[in-house]
DNA sequence: GCTATCACG
DNA sequence: ACGTACGTGATAGCC
């Protein structure tokens, strides 16, 4: 906060009420604390709030809020504001979290019973004038223009928050065409509908602003009442004239009221930062702690570990003789972090106990060096470890596999796994309230930058300190909340398995994938020239916005749903109009095919790195449930349900010819978590004789035997299924089987009486969510919720949804992840040659030796069915191919 | 940077 | 009367 530079004058004068009702609902996506806190109106005030003291920089500064307390309005007319709706629990639990905000920022708080923030801020307004003092006030609401003066502006929000429109005398005038001591007459003409002023029955805006324009003033209009040319609205005026007067009296705000105003209470100081850093804390406001934190860098006085540069090989030798067997170090790895060539490793820092080590990577043989000590037993701490093993298993550290790791990402993670991001700086400011980039640069580690090395080196020692005192706190955490299993026994283990996966990657024909992107392009071509043909002219067919022109306008044919932004033209609308117009069938292929062209060949070929592999990366902290997520480029979603994406899997191939590859599926992994989890005997009876369980289903919904359950009744079974682990609601099921929700409802009844532990178990999680705030895997994963008690039906609903599907998806997640690190470590141990490459949430690809097939497809099964005692058997099935299509 | 769409489990 | 199926990532268009 500059307050050098503030306008002497100036006075600002905010109308808290009016601009926090704003704030909340200009916020689209509400924001909510771990402890279910809603925050995004507080944070949208305070984004408003910093963004005038910005612009206008203010010397004084009070915020005006109404009090609960009847008004002087309401004496005088009882029905005043009446029929207001509440304002929504989710706001009004914010309003004393702002008032603790701006009190820790040192903004005086103005209210007073028995009136409200306007007639405050025309008081403020008022006597600030008499001081000489120039007011600004800041408003959504268009009553307080009439305070606007030659000395008072008015700022009134317009769209959403983030801008305003500026009023004072003369906007006035061009826009209504009177003054703004004239729009209390104006109110009381034509009334106000919000704050249920009646004004005179009939007149409107246009009316009541005409009707100024000609009197001047409703005083003025009564003593020359004759003067009104329709007679209709003479008597109109001459009948409610004393309703006019209340409404005027009404509308008008008092500038008189009686509160002490001390201006130099008012003035812009430094807030108290301690109590700010708390409240900001507590409402997760991470963006806002990171830009206190050059203030508040100074309050900390700690020593520094020494620096250990090392530039030749000889300096190594103090590491050496520092290191002993089972000494724990923090590791951060800095490399390019290049995924289509070997990632190039710049410097390694290694923070002992007492020293801090900045390694240049580019000295002749270090490396070797390094791993020698890595022999040593070490227990590694670092922040996001997966990176730093992928850059040293591409850089010959391939077989290094440190038995102790603790990583401060994975543990946050496992804490809160709905983060955003797990950023060590974020994570720093938020708990330690310290920046530790020395500066913007560092963000973005890349080669060009790393040629300051004292920079890096200052970064390197900030990293690990940051990572060390969060490793003390998240320790206890991780033990605290019983995470310790799942932390201990399935992520970290998982880590090398991931990055081994990763620097492993699968290899592709480029040339097949190129000569089926000339094939799509041609037909692409092709289609666009008849498609535009029947549209009659060209278009953007890839802009939806376009399409819909082309498609309901032009064209005439049935709209569907809508959205946002206009007609839908999603393939389900599109199916539905199938039979309307060629065009359709055209654009869905056309659809199919550029998807396929732009996603799965133009998106792939840059991305393969020099050895002909696509090396993707598997991200471990992304997912709410527990899944692995992959990304650059996702392998987890290459196309397999149609022929023609079907058949981009050839692409996907072995390092050579003396390897396929296996593919491993759980079957039915889902349905059988939730019978084990349920209890469900019915379930687990129809899992245990080896049934196939959507004709079981089938055969329970519609109440018939097995044998006569049809395919068409088995697929609507098998949507049942879906829906169950879904948190099936009547509506989604009846749009998935397109029947009615009365139909739908009867499924879902059949289903539960059928299976009644499931519908015990989904309403047990319902309501632990709703006492713990969260709910847990089979391995004790947990997902916090948000909104089970929010008083919006809608979103109640679907975080009732998120309660009972989590559990499943993320147990199913605890299974395979287990299943993996067994298999990749029993392939290791064995020293065989074949290789986990990919995981595709039930499923397991492995880069096999052909004189391995036997012992590998033998090994997945054992471990993959065997991982974990369950109530039901595990079942996988398996398949062999020279390519990725041949596993079916 | 957000929205719509669509690929997978 | 309301308006939803769960979990992801990539692309293109548009502001």
């Amino acid at each position: 906060m500059s307050h050098n530079k503030t306008k002497e004058n100036r006075l600002v004068v905010i109308d808290g009420n009016s601009l926090v009702f704003r704030a909340y609902y200009a916020i689209q996506r509400p924001m909510m604390t771990k402890e279910g806190l809603y925050t995004h109106a507080v944070y949208g005030f305070i984004n408003i709030l910093q963004k005038i003291q910005r612009e206008y920089m203010p010397s004084y500064i009070a915020v005006a809020f109404d009090r609960k307390a009847p008004t002087f309005r309401h004496e005088e007319f009882k029905e005043y504001k009446a029929g207001r709706p509440k304002m929504p629990p989710e706001l009004a639990m914010q309003i004393p979290l702002l008032k603790e905000v701006l009190e820790s920022m040192r903004i005086k708080i103005l209210e007073i019973d028995g009136f409200e923030a306007d007639d405050i801020i025309g008081t403020l307004a008022k006597r600030g004038e008499e001081e000489g003092l120039e007011p600004i006030i800041i408003t959504g609401d268009k009553d307080s223009l009439q305070l606007a003066s030659g000395k008072t502006k008015v700022m009134i929000t317009r769209k959403g928050i983030s801008e305003f429109d500026l009023y004072d005398e003369s906007a006035m005038l061009e826009k209504y065409g009177f003054t703004a001591d004239q729009y209390v007459d104006f109110k009381g003409l034509m009334g106000d509908a919000s704050n249920n002023i009646p004004g005179i029955p009939g007149v409107g805006e246009k009316t009541a602003q005409n009707l100024i324009h000609q009197f001047g003033s409703i005083a003025n209009l009564i003593s020359n009442i004759e003067e009104v040319k329709s007679e209709k609205l003479k008597n109109r005026v001459e009948e409610n004239i004393q309703l006019a007067l209340l409404s005027r009296r009404l509308a008008e705000i008092n500038t008189n009221v009686p509160i002490d105003i001390n201006f130099p209470e008012l003035k812009v100081e430094e807030p108290d930062y301690e109590r700010l850093i708390e409240i900001y804390k507590k409402l997760n406001f991470n963006s806002f702690l990171k830009k206190l934190s050059p203030n508040i860098a100074t309050e900390e006085n700690q020593v520094k570990k020494p620096i250990i540069s090392i530039n030749s090989i000889d300096d190594i030798k103090q590491l050496e003789t520092e290191i002993e067997t089972g000494n724990t170090i923090c590791l951060k790895v800095f490399s390019d972090n290049n995924h289509v060539d070997v990632p190039k490793i710049y410097s390694i820092a290694i923070s002992t106990e007492k020293k801090h080590y900045y390694i240049d990577a580019n000295i002749d043989g270090i490396l070797d060096k390094i791993k020698e000590i890595f022999q040593k037993d070490l227990k590694i701490i670092g922040h996001q470890l997966q990176l730093d093993y992928y850059a040293l298993f591409c850089n010959g550290f391939d077989d290094w596999d440190p038995n102790s790791v603790f990583d401060t990402a994975i543990a946050q993670y496992l804490l809160q796994p709905d983060k955003s991001s797990y950023d060590l700086n974020l994570l720093s400011i938020e708990y330690f309230h310290k920046d530790i980039k020395t500066d913007n640069q560092t963000d973005n580690i890349q080669l060009g930058f790393l040629n300051d090395s004292n920079e890096l080196m200052e970064y390197s020692l900030n990293w690990c300190d940051a990572v060390l005192n969060l490793k003390e706190i998240l320790e206890k955490r991780i033990e605290e909340e019983e995470l310790t299993v799942v932390f201990e026994e399935i992520e970290l283990p998982l880590i090398k398995v991931l990055a081994s996966m990763e620097a492993q990657g699968f290899a592709v024909d480029k040339d097949e994938l190129i000569n089926a992107g000339k094939i799509l392009s041609e037909q692409i071509d092709s289609l666009a020239k008849k498609i535009y043909q029947a549209a009659g002219h060209e278009f953007n067919i890839n802009s939806p916005k376009q399409l819909g022109t082309v498609l309901f306008e032009e064209l005439g044919l049935t709209a569907g749903k809508k959205n946002k932004t206009g007609y839908s033209t999603s393939a389900e609308v599109l199916e539905s109009i199938r039979g309307e117009h060629e065009i359709i069938d055209l654009i869905l292929e056309y659809r199919t095919l550029t998807k396929l062209n732009s996603t799965y060949i133009e998106g792939f070929l840059p991305l393969i790195h020099k050895d002909g592999k696509i090396h993707a990366h598997f991200q471990q902290t992304v997912t709410a449930t527990g899944r692995i997520s992959c990304t650059e480029p996702n392998l987890q979603n290459i196309p397999i349900r149609q022929e023609v994406g079907r058949n981009l899997r050839k692409a996907f191939i072995p390092d050579n010819e003396e390897y396929c590859l296996v593919g491993a599926d759980y079957s039915q992994i889902e349905l059988r978590v939730l019978a084990h989890m349920s209890e469900d005997p019915a379930l687990i009876e129809a899992f245990n004789k080896g049934a196939d369980i959507h004709k079981a289903t089938a055969s329970k919904v519609f109440g018939i035997p097995e044998s006569e359950v049809t395919p068409l009744q088995r697929s609507d079974a098998k949507a049942v299924n879906f829906g169950v682990i879904y948190g099936m609601s009547s509506f989604g099921l009846a749009t998935e089987l397109n029947i009615s929700r009365k139909q739908a409802e009867k499924y879902i009844n059949e289903y539960f009486k059928k299976y009644t532990y499931v519908k015990k178990f989904m309403d047990k999680q319902i309501e632990k969510c709703k006492r713990d705030g969260y709910v847990t895997t089979i391995m004790n994963r947990k997902r916090p919720i948000q909104g089970m008690n929010s008083s919006n039906y809608v979103a109640r609903q679907a975080a009732e949804r998120l309660a009972m599907n989590s559990p499943i998806q993320g147990s199913a997640a605890d299974i395979i992840k287990l299943a993996m690190i067994r298999c990749h470590n029993q392939l290791i141990e064995e020293g065989l040659k074949s290789r986990l490459i990919l995981q595709v949430h039930d499923e397991l690809i492995i880069h096999t030796k052909k004189d391995e097939l036997e012992r590998v497809k033998e090994l997945l099964e054992e471990n993959m069915v065997n991982v974990i005692k369950l109530d039901v058997n595990l079942s996988v099935d398996m398949s062999v191919g020279d390519n990725r299509y041949e596993l079916k």
